[in-house]
DNA sequence: GATTGATATTAGCAACAACTAATATGAAGG
DNA sequence: CCTTCATATTAGTTGTTGCTAATATCAATC
């Protein structure tokens, strides 16, 4: 039974699908670190990570361990990881591929829209 | 320069992060299909499904081309495909990693949670 | 060129997700 | 046990996304 439970997939995929998540992602690709120093990487704020780190965590993304009065997070597993770096191939491709032909205002918020045509 | 930006980064992630999106995908991965098939076999909308095809264009994750009055659909390239692999993989692994432990009610809407309770 | 079938677009609404500010919890050290 | 520092939680608001129904476009065929 390798056949993943759609709901399963799609929460684990929202998981990725966020700005400030990709920030704190990219952030521990290389080890664990306590919120903290995720809050001052990222210049966010305290509690708006904080959901973000819960958020990941109930994604299956990250996992959260607590030593003293700090708790590190760091990326789930190898896999994890690599799945993360596989991203980054493939939009590399793909961005050069659709650089110049649809990659246009299809799909795309008001805020969005904005940024594609500057 | 192989730093990707953040913003087509996340659009590029959220084309994956709806569960509509995510059949049609699964639809997709053994080959192109017109948009009438796509909406029979994921038993859909044809509006509703459309939109999400435009979506998924405007993402880079697929491409359409028309022929004659069918528009066909397939994923962009053979990256894209072995990223839908990838995810079932990572899930697959993550999933028994996390079933027992952590996976719970955190960043999940009232819908998905008690999606996870049963 | 009118009709039919395939797909796209629009508008409006309902559901959701993300943000901020305020507050709560919980560990460590005095 | 009180304070401080690190993190989590809650509530309220706002912006975004996804849905449906209605309508428009566009290619093919008669």
């Amino acid at each position: 039974m390798n056949q993943i439970n759609i709901e399963t997939k799609t929460k684990f995929l929202r998981g990725f699908a966020d700005k400030t998540r990709i920030q704190i992602l990219d952030c521990l690709k290389n080890g664990e670190k306590p919120v903290s120093q995720i809050v001052k990487e990222i210049n966010g704020n305290q509690s708006n990570i904080s959901q973000h780190l819960a958020c990941l965590k109930g994604c299956g993304i990250i996992r959260g361990r607590q030593e003293g009065k700090y708790v590190y997070y760091s990326l789930r597993n190898a896999q994890v990881k690599q799945l993360l770096q596989m991203f980054d191939d493939v939009l590399f491709t793909v961005e050069s591929d659709v650089r110049d032909c649809d990659m246009n205002d299809v799909c795309l918020s008001s805020k969005e829209r904005s940024l594609v045509h500057d």
